[in-house]
DNA sequence: AAAACGGGGAG
DNA sequence: CTCCCAGTTTT
């Protein structure tokens, strides 16, 4: 980029840029909550947990201090919750061990945890004014098409390509506010779909628009694939509690509480499922109720399809002990954490009901 | 290098 | 429905 654009590019942002919260400040705490918290999530969906999460912890220190299911309630709903237990850790980490004061460079920062090459650069511009380039999916799509850059962007010699893109279009006297505005353009102007090339400040520069390439970039080699999981929930009750257990690790929702549940990759046969029900606990081998489901919802994610079926148990006096789950009181139902299929059975089937009564 | 990991909005 | 979002970690 010619010092010009530069120059335009800034002249852009400053009348142009969107009020948030964390731009406007060169404390690395709220810049590193903001920039996990919006790790692919778009602003307007990570603005109110940015909020929340300043209001309960609003130093570094508040957050080490913390519980786990402190802040995975805070984070419930937000998705990828392996950023939450990241963020926790390196919270601990500079609270205890760097006596709160964060890594002063982007080498550094990008050796916690949670804290990744676009994290590290975005914190080193922004709060310490490194000269470093953000690379984030705005600045992939507006590199591209600034230079009709036909690398692809999930490829890593793409990425590396990128890389050096990044760092010669970086402006030196300005990094941290170059950096802004790239991704400012990014969002509000040179978007995915149906580009306001017109009122690009850069257009004069841009090669893709130029070559009329701008639909055709970023290039992609990715493909998405789909997988089912197909999933029989157990909602076991007796009017006052009712089971439930934290999710385990290696799985989806990791940490969140969940109902009883089996998972199967295929449709499962009655037979099937009434085996992997009884092996969820031998004191259950009596206990066979599922003939049909009370409430069924589809799930979409990004790369996964949950096909969710909940069955409805209903115990007169105690409720059997399945092994790895526990009593909870049906009253403290909204207060833990929980994954969204659990949420949208709570929502659309249990409330319906009490509602009924 | 590829897969896993969430949820929501836009087209 | 597909694509993408202020990506990182694990396999």
């Amino acid at each position: 980029m010619t010092p010009i654009a530069h120059t335009e590019l800034l002249n852009w942002y400053s009348v142009n840029k969107r009020k948030l919260p964390w731009r406007d400040t060169q404390n690395p705490y709220p810049i590193w909550l903001s920039e996990v918290i919006l790790q692919q999530t778009r602003v307007d969906q990570g603005m109110s947990y940015y909020l929340r999460f300043m209001e309960n912890f609003p130093d570094i220190h508040q957050l080490a201090n913390a519980s786990e299911e402190q802040v995975l309630k805070l984070w419930q709903g937000l998705g990828y919750y392996s950023r939450a237990r990241n963020m926790h850790a390196t919270a601990k980490y500079i609270s205890q061990n760097l006596n709160g004061i964060f890594p002063g460079s982007s080498v550094e920062l990008a050796k916690l945890k949670g804290i990744g090459p676009y994290t590290a650069a975005a914190i080193a511009s922004f709060a310490f004014h490194e000269a470093v380039p953000v690379l984030d999916g705005n600045v992939f799509r507006v590199l591209s098409r600034l230079w009709d850059e036909d690398s692809a962007i999930d490829s890593t010699q793409g990425k590396k390509r990128f890389q050096l893109l990044a760092f010669e279009s970086l402006n030196l006297s300005y990094p941290h506010l170059h950096n802004q505005a790239i991704m400012e353009l990014g969002a509000l102007v040179c978007k995915p779909k149906n580009p306001d090339c017109p009122n690009c400040p850069i257009q004069t520069w841009c090669m893709a628009f130029k070559a009329d390439t701008v639909s055709m970039r970023p290039v992609k080699a990715g493909k998405t694939k789909v997988k089912n999981r197909y999933m029989h929930y157990f909602f076991m009750e007796n009017g006052k509690s009712f089971l439930v257990a934290k999710r385990k690790a290696g799985d989806i929702w990791q940490g969140l509480f969940d109902l009883p549940e089996i998972s199967f990759d295929a449709q499962p046969s009655d037979s099937q499922l009434t085996q992997a029900f009884q092996n969820l606990n031998s004191e259950l081998k009596q206990v066979q109720l599922f003939s049909h489901f009370v409430y069924e919802s589809i799930h979409l994610l990004s790369h996964r399809r949950l096909f969710a079926r909940f069955y409805h148990l209903q115990f007169e006096g105690e409720v059997p002990g399945i092994h790895g789950f526990e009593l909870v009181e049906l009253e403290k139902l909204t207060r833990l954490p929980a994954s969204r299929l659990f949420e949208k059975f709570q929502k659309n089937y249990i409330l319906q009901e009490r509602k009924q009564e």
